[in-house]
DNA sequence: GGTGCCGGGTC
DNA sequence: GACCCGGCACC
């Protein structure tokens, strides 16, 4: 939830950052300091807020300099040499795709910040201390999709590693083309584009007025890093919470998983569904995730139409399975009517159990499992086999070794086993046997009959003699209760 | 026809 | 559940 939470975090406090020495073009820093052609100080400030002008498409932007000072976003500003109230250069920096036309500015994003570089031929975001399309290629998806190898720099800093501590410059290392138009970079370019859109768009940044106070989480003088620490319980666990300045984040009942679960948990069906497109969606256009949301508890998309167990990760991959296969509209068509947020359900899921029920299925499918065909239990919990073991004794016979638990219905009481007489004593083996022939039929709920034996199906008949081969007819009282009532003999099995 | 026993009915 | 029996298949 890297990126979901540097999405929202980020509308806080940003840190607008220049690498160093960087060429400039303006009169001053954001921070005051005079900065010209020949040099830039390494940090301008922290951007509280960018808020889009509408009526003249640009940006406004809210700074706490590093002395604790609030900029006037209208002033003559200038980050990392570039004026950001120049016209077009607003868009300069915070637009990719007209970075991308003018390269030679790298973009950064750690955490809460993003730096705006602007010294190499490379486009480059970094979420949290990493690169941020390495680690759509590690936690979204596998490495190389689109046969876009996965780059790694060598000297970017490792995930957790402080924003400060990371070389301004690391990213100008990342060997990225100026020309190049490859897919990966577009993708680069459309996250960077939602993420800045998002920014100006939310309503904590809307509601941010310049110079309000209370947009600054933290002393300035405390730095920009502490703020990052102290909002965070933890960037590099796996867990996070929002401490108390979340309170104003709203929740939404649809809030997208993270990224760990599509790696942790991947259904069948994730893997044509759960899509960079539903991924970078959900990363970049979702509400926040509501707070106090259990680590082990996910929530998931169940599809609502009739035999349909898809369950995916992301509203927008269950949006779009519904759309493609339900509604049959063009897949690649992002038009959505919201019809199908009526077809499918938001299901949390207890990881924890959910793979623990995982590890006990078996790889098939359950639409294409070769099931017992006579005897489903789709209801038993993954946990019924113990109790079919208890309820089931061994039993050896081939028909119970065939059949699901439901035939080894064992009736103890031997209803035929008839009153005392010359008692042969059975074998274990043989008592089983004979226990299986008195358990056939009645007892078995009509709805799992075993497949009901026709007449010319008949069981052959024992070779053993009976008892009215043995005691005759003279001897009748002496025959098993079975023989006497002419059930199948329960003395002399075969 | 004798035998084994299934299926069903009665109590 | 115990008891009984019609009826069928097998030998």
């Amino acid at each position: 939830m890297t990126s979901k939470r540097l999405l929202h975090r980020s509308l806080v406090g940003m840190r607008v950052g220049t690498a160093t020495g960087q060429a400039g073009s303006g009169s001053h820093a954001a921070d005051g300091k005079p900065y010209g052609k020949t040099g830039a100080p390494v940090d301008c400030g922290i951007m509280l807020a960018c808020k889009s002008d509408h009526s003249s498409g640009s940006f406004l932007y809210t700074l706490m300099l590093d002395d604790g000072t609030l900029r006037d976003p209208r002033e003559d500003v200038l980050l990392n040499g570039i004026d950001l109230t120049a016209p077009g250069k607003e868009k300069f920096i915070f637009d990719p795709k007209i970075t991308a036309r003018n390269s030679d500015v790298d973009h950064r994003i750690e955490a809460d910040l993003i730096v705006v570089q602007k010294r190499s031929p490379t486009h480059r975001l970094v979420l949290n201390g990493k690169k941020l399309d390495d680690q759509m290629h590690t936690e979204g998806r596998g490495p190389g999709r689109r046969g876009e190898e996965p780059r790694k720099d060598p000297q970017t800093p490792p995930a957790d590693t402080p924003p400060e501590d990371l070389d301004p410059l690391a990213s100008s290392h990342i060997p990225v083309p100026r020309n190049r138009k490859a897919a990966g970079h577009a993708d680069k370019e459309v996250m960077a584009a939602a993420v800045l859109t998002s920014l100006s768009s939310s309503p904590m940044v809307l509601n941010t007025t310049p110079g309000t106070p209370a947009a600054v989480p933290e002393p300035a003088s405390r730095g920009w890093k502490e703020c990052l620490s102290a909002s965070y319980s933890s960037s590099t666990s796996g867990n996070w919470s929002w401490d108390a300045s979340d309170q104003s984040v709203p929740s939404t009942p649809s809030p997208p998983l993270s990224n760990d679960v599509s790696k942790g948990f991947l259904l069948p069906s994730q893997g044509e569904d759960n899509t960079e497109e539903s991924e970078t969606t959900h990363f970049l256009f979702e509400d926040p995730i509501p707070r106090k949301r259990k680590n082990s508890m996910k929530v998931m998309f169940k599809c609502l139409w009739k035999n349909c167990e898809k369950v995916l990760s992301t509203s927008s991959g269950i949006q779009r399975h519904i759309r493609t296969v339900h509604l049959g509209r063009n897949g690649d068509s992002d038009y959505s009517d919201g019809e199908e947020d009526f077809y499918y359900s938001e299901i949390e899921v207890n990881m924890d159990t959910l793979s623990e029920g995982l590890s006990n299925l078996t790889p098939t499918s359950p639409t294409t499992a070769t099931a017992p065909p006579v005897f489903p239990v789709p209801e038993l919990p993954h946990s019924e086999p113990a109790h079919i073991a208890l309820r089931c004794p061994p039993c050896p016979t081939p028909l119970s070794q065939s059949a699901p638990s439901t035939l080894c219905h064992i009736r103890t009481d031997h209803a035929y086993q008839g009153p005392a007489g010359p008692i042969r004593p059975m074998g274990v083996g043989e008592k089983r046997h004979s226990v299986q022939h008195a358990t056939v039929t009645k007892s078995h709920p009509p709805a799992i009959a075993a497949p009901k034996p026709s007449a010319g199906s008949r069981k052959p008949r024992g070779e053993a003699k009976k008892c009215r081969k043995v005691y005759g007819m003279e001897k009748k009282d002496m025959w098993c209760t079975a023989c006497r009532w002419k059930k199948a003999c329960q003395r002399f099995t075969d």
